[in-house]
DNA sequence: AGGGTCGTTTTGATCGATCCAATGACTGAG
DNA sequence: CTCAGTCATTGGATCGATCAAAACGACCCT
């Protein structure tokens, strides 16, 4: 038979007395004890403060103060079963990865300010994918996940999903029926601007040099070129070719395009641009000269191309801001239609733009 | 007065099953009765596993595995008083940080491994800079830090060691008393590295292009090519230029060093090797042929040049993986003196090399 | 005065794991 | 056949917070 508990009132620490925090922690109870009340009040002042009297939230506020307390993270965790953590898979550094950095950062930055924060691990984009995820999941690390480097019909989605784990993705799944929340970057929108204002400046005769068709992102940013083809009807049914992700490759496709008679071209990338740059010179004229050319993700490289490479920006960090917002929605309400915000990108003028063709 | 509890044996989902795990969550006290053991005994049998005899230590194992049981991280952290987290305080992207997803990455990666996970929280470079990290720790959110973007007398090395909190730099200080564990990329090596290259080429009169004097890395930088001028002695004395990080001031430093007459330049980043192409350039040469020219960083723009910028490539990956390795062993053994690793870039040869200069 | 309502605060149990100390089983020595 | 000494396992308390429900005092009403 258990014998009755020694003592029900004495702190855990006895003999501590009311030294200021700063060196060992500061628990609810030493507040409790410092203000007078009981350690649920001090749980309430901080949690549901329009349940306490003015005068004792104040009371309770000030020894809070004092003392430097802040409730432990691990023990809140335990009882209330929610890490106010948000789980990222960072991956190892594809070459179509534009840089994460912005992104985290916003990322991050939005997450604190409601409380949460970021917990990131290393996925691996190979076959499972879901290993890290369920693991975290099952330790109860995490909350809800943020996705990126999503394609074609990405598995995690659908599993996520299916538990009803909260989740939002950096880009769509590009397949028929989209599942959850994502942020994306409308890169139709931003060749589509890119050929305005080529078209402002005076050019009839706009040509596309992109990625072999099949990928969702490559695909959107010919749409949008396309699109805007027949929304300007001063503009002449234009030439496009396709090329890997490589500058050789590139420069060899963007040949045609000259031969055909472009006076401006609108890339997929910054680097099918520089092939541009390179084809343009190779047969005998200048970038931003003779042949206008816009790129597209303002890569570190844009601005030290010479000339400088006009460019489509992502709006990182607008991106990571949205993408949470979504994110903290969703885990504010489950049970809420889906939301997909979709961020039109900043076309960055620089020199490769020209002024007016020849 | 406390009445007995209820009963001692049965679960505390009753009427639960054995269900397999995957929908709610299997807690230490499921496995064990599944087992026919004490929760302690699961215990052990997953952190001090030579404590069992192997027949219960196999049994465990296997209930374990059947019902996929994970332990619960906020149970276990409360109990231990560590979170297994490690903080990484991310910043605004400032234009100097080379690309951080390699890195943390690698971290990332080193850390799963040993049974931690990286947090990552927004940090301002700016005045206060320490809030983040003293709340983090009040909150008992992180178990130590790795730090980066570390400069002259940066406050947070003393402030952590003082608390005596882990922590670990990318980076070192510059300054006198360096304080903690650190890892950092041997510029001064680097550079070397190139000159070496250089001179085997048959260059004899190799400059530098270089930062304003300051800067702990730039300074790190210009050492190595000053000492391998020394160490070969078939070098003439070198010539040496400085420019902001900025490719137009670049091209204007570097004309002096053509004119007097280096046929190689080794530059202290990228965007300053860029400049010397222009400025090669602009003398009616060519770069690699004329003048070689090794950047440092081997940023993205180095493969996308013309010819290909040869560059000194920082190991990202291994300093990640290095940089965790010594933060672990801090957290093992908190008396152990300090450990600093310098770990060799890599000379990454493109055709900006040339062959033999003319 | 007794009983009900309301707003505020307290009590006791609980989350899931690990710590510490104690128990029982088994061995070999005296 | 008892007793010290292992080895393997178990019981109860505990980490620090929140939840659920009870207790408390003040106030109002019939």
């Amino acid at each position: 038979m258990p014998k009755a508990p020694a003592s029900p009132s004495p702190s855990p620490v006895p003999g501590q007395g009311s030294h200021q925090g700063g060196s060992g922690s500061v628990t609810m109870a030493m507040v409790a004890r410092r203000a007078g009340v009981s350690t649920q009040t001090v749980s309430n002042a901080l949690n549901t403060p329009d349940l306490l009297r003015p005068e004792t939230l104040e009371r309770v506020r000030q020894a809070v103060d004092e003392m430097g307390y802040r409730p432990h993270r691990a023990a809140r965790s335990l009882r209330t079963r929610a890490s106010r953590l948000i789980g990222f898979g960072i991956e190892p550094a594809g070459p179509g990865n534009v840089v994460l950095d912005r992104f985290l950062h916003a990322l991050s930055e939005t997450a604190d300010a409601a409380g949460y924060r970021l917990l990131l691990f290393a996925a691996r984009p190979g076959l499972p994918g879901l290993g890290p995820y369920e693991e975290l999941l099952s330790e109860h690390g995490v909350d809800a996940f943020v996705l990126s480097g999503t394609e074609h019909g990405d598995p995690r989605q659908a599993w996520l999903e299916e538990r009803g784990i909260p989740f939002v993705a950096f880009g769509r799944m590009w397949c028929e029926h989209e599942v959850g929340d994502w942020v994306d970057v409308d890169g139709a929108a931003g060749t589509e601007a890119a050929v305005a204002k080529l078209a402002s400046e005076g050019h009839r005769n706009i040509g596309f040099l992109g990625w072999p068709p099949g990928s969702g992102v490559g695909d959107d940013r010919a749409a949008g070129w396309q699109r805007a083809l027949r929304t300007y009807d001063a503009l002449l049914p234009g030439h496009r070719a396709d090329s890997v992700e490589e500058v050789d490759a590139a420069t060899a496709a963007a040949l045609p395009l000259l031969d055909a008679g472009v006076t401006a071209v609108v890339a997929a990338s910054d680097t099918l641009a520089l092939g541009c740059h390179r084809a343009i010179r190779e047969r005998g004229g200048t970038p931003g000269r003779d042949v206008s050319v816009v790129g597209f993700d303002d890569s570190t490289v844009a601005p030290l191309l010479n000339p400088g490479l006009a460019s489509v920006a992502q709006p990182l960090d607008a991106v990571g801001r949205e993408a949470m917002r979504l994110l903290l929605a969703r885990m504010a309400d489950p049970a809420k239609p889906p939301e997909r915000v979709l961020l039109p990108p900043a076309l960055v003028l620089r020199a490769s733009l020209g002024s007016a063709p020849g």
